[in-house]
DNA sequence: TTGTATGCGTTATCAA
DNA sequence: TTGATAACGCATACAA
């Protein structure tokens, strides 16, 4: 036998290699990696130091391969211009990593794309789709589930009327209900609702319970503007158009936003461009509780989901493989600040 | 033959179906769906047809563990405090999904979690990983070279010294001389330089090209403050700790940050807490020119990264297996606005 | 241009 | 508890 040297580029070392360096056969030195396998302590200790010092780590692609799951999830997002996406994205990955989960981010390049990503997901096996964007609407998710490429097809902070799909969302009837009296409690009587795309159905619940409160209890429906995506700069400029000629006459004493990437813009217009006071001239309340709305610059009044709890029970549902049907909603709490 | 039920739960559809539906043997189809493959239009034309209505795709897992590529690359990430870090994953998801790779996001959960980030995304058969985060100092680098489990490892948007990594990072030096010869030019004479870790040694290089080039301007070192995180709450305590008491004295006439998360909340601090006006009392430089920089609240003068050049560079990078070892340096441009 | 043998590193299942 | 056989779905290299 001749001289091998050290290989110079990443060699890969399989099970193989450490069944060899310790004398049992390559499927022991896989039960040696599986939590509940049935090998004796002395041999699994063994095998796994011995792998540590080959620098074996089981592949799991080969894995995914071999079994029906692959412990890989998709997680498609769409709009990275909301500020809450980093911090769900942040909370999604911990829980999932932190219990065995690996993400693959997929970033929906625009409308058309959610179907090729999709399909793109389902190339890599992973064992759920994630869809925490907004762009996807009942077509969309119809489409999706009609291809039949996932196991489950989750709807992350959003909830979702679909059959046949898992939905984690916070309740936002109850949310809302819960704004609405607040702000009828601190005697506002002039509300602006000021509402996402018109597109996403799921999302009109929002601007629709808080329609119902105020009428209920006054007799008459809010005003309501729409803003055509969750994006802080544009939804300034819909605040501008929609209040500059009222300054002084009708304004509105509250705007109240379907999200904060909305109440961030409103608050910039209000103060910056009508420069009008908040609260005193208009309160702004919010929903998500974003960073940036603890910043002494805003000091908006919104409502916080129970992000870490929401993901926490995805991967329950993950692990729960007859789990493809079901609608789970969280209670989260008002936070108030100083901006209503 | 027996009627067949279309299966409830997805069934795989391979190659094999496709070639049997066709009538050619699976390794054609395998070639229908290869970009160069040598294969006749009219058969690839066929397999294609029949794949649609049968619902194949090729699966890429099975690839990776077939070949020596799996296109799909770990984006390692261990700061979901930054707002830019959302900007970047939007720039190198688009990139890299539009030109064919797939991204495994990694959250590397806490500072002792880096290593075993690494080795969970080399379970994957990545063939690169990225790192974009802060807390990868030259230590982990070092120890993750070691290791060998990577074709691959790209420092994404910071510098770094370490051999057999490939670096794609703005300018740094470039770029801070272009902002302390802005802030010579408009007659700034007291800076406050606010850095970020002190730990981060590539991020170092931003402070002290400041100062040298103040010392060589002056011949004297400018003040300087380091705030433990990228983080706009704890740089705005930082910053009202550091000139609470210096009001009316020997207050700085102008704060430059090594990035825009710690210059947002210095603002806020000035603005709010100390009540002084932005740029007359203090003035403010950032770095990045995240979205809320143009923000009508902060209207921060930074400096822009081109990151979908960066980004479309590191694809470049990827689709070249020889390279594993540059450092390629962009240029960026300084967004003036009304903070300084 | 097309078909074939072999290997990638696991898991599932059965046998010892 | 351990070993062995057969997939998993594709790529590579070569032969036809």
């Amino acid at each position: 036998m001749h001289a091998v040297a050290k290989p110079d580029s990443f060699d890969n070392v399989t099970a193989g290699d450490v069944a060899a360096a310790t004398g049992v056969s390559r499927w022991t030195v896989n039960r040696a990696f599986k939590k509940d396998a049935s090998i004796s302590p002395k041999t699994r200790a063994k095998i796994i130091s011995a792998a540590q010092s080959l620098g074996y780590v089981p592949d799991l692609s080969a894995a995914a391969l071999a079994s029906t799951r692959s412990n890989l999830v998709a997680l498609l997002v769409d709009d990275f211009t909301n500020p809450h996406k980093l911090v769900m994205m942040e909370r999604l990955t911990r829980a999932l990593r932190s219990r065995g989960w690996d993400t693959l981010l997929v970033n929906t390049l625009d409308r058309d794309d959610t179907a090729p990503a999709l399909l793109n997901a389902s190339q890599r096996r992973v064992d759920a789709t994630i869809l925490i964007g907004v762009q996807f609407d009942d077509e969309v998710l119809a489409a999706a589930q009609s291809a039949r490429r996932f196991k489950k097809l989750i709807i992350f902070a959003r909830s979702s009327s679909n059959s046949d799909t898992i939905s984690i969302a916070v309740d936002d009837e109850a949310a809302t209900r819960e704004i609405a009296h607040y702000v009828i409690d601190r005697r506002y009587k002039r509300p602006l609702y000021l509402a996402g795309p018109r597109t996403i159905s799921a999302h009109l619940l929002r601007k629709e319970t808080f329609a119902a409160v105020w009428q209920h209890r006054f007799g008459v429906l809010p005003e309501s503007v729409s803003v055509g995506r969750y994006d802080s700069i544009l939804s300034a400029e819909i605040a501008y158009d929609t209040l500059r000629d009222r300054v002084g006459a009708d304004l509105p004493d509250v705007v109240v936003c379907e999200n904060d990437a909305l109440a961030l813009g409103v608050i910039d217009t209000i103060r910056h461009r009508l420069r009008l006071r908040i609260p005193e001239d208009i309160a702004v309340v919010g929903f998500d509780d974003v960073p940036a709305a603890s910043s002494p610059n805003y000091r908006l009044t919104t409502y916080r989901q129970p992000l870490t709890d929401m993901s926490n029970y995805l991967v329950d549902v993950l692990e729960r493989p007859e789990a493809t049907n079901l609608d789970r909603k969280f209670i989260g709490r008002l936070v108030i600040r100083e901006s209503a």
